[in-house]
DNA sequence: CACCAATTGAGAAATGTATCACAATTGAAG
DNA sequence: CTTCAATTGTGATACATTTCTCAATTGGTG
């Protein structure tokens, strides 16, 4: 019974973008002690069709039992390891500032896979200053702190007109995967991959629908 | 010359989404002290090709002139009006904990179209005390506030346990957009536009990409 | 043990989206 | 006034994604 695998078929980004809603769907399940579960469950939960929750999930393998549906805590266990969370990445997290608090100070990260290792600032008023467990770094110290620990993700959240700049040194340190809070594109290298967090983008594609 | 206009057309929802990026491109542009652009500069900008950008701007009428290109202020001023952002949205904020804070205290909303008439918590200690300028509101009292003020757009920072609870609220309350930065899919009934904030999904689906 | 309801996995079909390619237009240069 | 390079807007085409459909399988029930 031959079956595609990760290096088989080319998995559509799109796919791999719904994937951490699937995980964090079955783990809320999960905590419902539930343990079994279907894909129809998963679609009216996440408000999608279960037929496209069946088709994401066999481009990774079969899961499910037929007349049965997916055993949660086993399917929780495949997406963990298709999505490499089945381990924790350190992270840098680059601005001190209300959101690099915010993202210092909140737990949810370590659940999905992720934890702050070093936090730096450009500020000299806070460099030395400690920020939820850390203390924050000076910015110049970032590629060979960084390079040093094997960083490879980072959290970027500079003000837009630092953040390019950040970025490549980012970059240069080695980092691979950056999610950037900054409301501007950033250019990096192949092989470097960018997710952009834009929550005035997400208000203005709200009120396109609302009546004027 | 007729044309397509809103209610012509279906708008993709992909292309709307794309909008607020066009827009935020467009006026870092003419923060540069530009005129006028291109779809191919914008396309390089954006990471997106010139042949998208301008066919998803065509879904809206004809803004460019051949050969020469767009007009950058004028092009602004189209994206505001076709996104409804050439006015002030007051908006009520639910959560005043670490992202609530750093919320509040952003400047950028109001650029966007976007400015906080309200904050709620429920937590007794907060409540009355202050928060950037504003002043933190019982969960009480916010359907009858809500609805007084005619607000229709909202966002969302309670822990995912409160989200539903809270969502409900909202709509009781007439709430028809709402920016969720929990982790958990909110029911709403139809006609309520709900966009989601999950930064720990964002960061899983970069892990996928990378090697072991 | 035969039947049944539930459910998966996946090919085929339908739908949606992006890209191509080019006529039309523009302003500038000679 | 003609020519040219640049660039738009869009129909046609190619590609991507979702949905439909159903044979196959499962465990439960009588
Ligand atoms: N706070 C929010 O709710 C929110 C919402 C949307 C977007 N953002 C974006 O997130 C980013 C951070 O927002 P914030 O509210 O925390 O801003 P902030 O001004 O409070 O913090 C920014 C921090 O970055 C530091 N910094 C500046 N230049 C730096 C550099 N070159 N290297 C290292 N550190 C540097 C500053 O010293 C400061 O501590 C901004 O790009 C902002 O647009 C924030
Ligand atoms: N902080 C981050 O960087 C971050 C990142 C990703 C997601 N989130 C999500 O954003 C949400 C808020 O995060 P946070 O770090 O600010 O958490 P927090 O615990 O600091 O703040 C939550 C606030 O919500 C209030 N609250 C709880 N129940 C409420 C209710 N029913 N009505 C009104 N207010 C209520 C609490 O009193 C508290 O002030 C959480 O869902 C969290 O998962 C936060």
């Amino acid at each position: 019974m031959p079956h595609k695998q990760p290096p088989g078929r080319p998995i559509p980004d799109i796919v791999v973008g719904r994937l951490p809603f699937y995980l964090r769907t079955l783990r809320s399940l999960a905590a419902e002690g539930l343990e079994i579960t279907s894909s129809s469950e998963l679609g009216d939960r996440l408000g999608l069709t279960s037929a496209q929750i069946r088709k994401d999930l066999s481009y990774f393998g079969e899961f499910g039992k037929q007349g049965l549906g997916y055993n949660i805590s086993f399917l929780i266990v495949q997406l963990r390891r298709i999505l490499k969370v089945d381990r924790i990445w350190e992270v840098v997290l680059v601005g001190a500032g209300d959101l690099g608090r915010a993202i210092a100070n909140y737990h949810g990260f370590h659940d999905r896979g992720f934890e702050i290792r070093f936090v730096f600032d450009s500020d000299p008023a806070k460099v030395r200053q400690s920020l939820s467990q850390y203390t924050i770094q000076d910015i110049a110290s970032l590629v060979e702190k960084v390079r040093a620990a094997k960083i490879r993700v980072a959290m970027l959240a500079v003000p837009a007109a630092a953040a390019q700049n950040v970025s490549d040194l980012l970059v240069e340190a080695g980092v691979q995967a950056i999610l950037n809070y900054a409301p501007t594109s950033l250019v990096v290298p192949k092989g470097v991959y960018v997710q952009n967090i834009d929550p005035g983008a997400h208000m203005q594609r709200m009120t396109f629908y609302l009546e004027a």
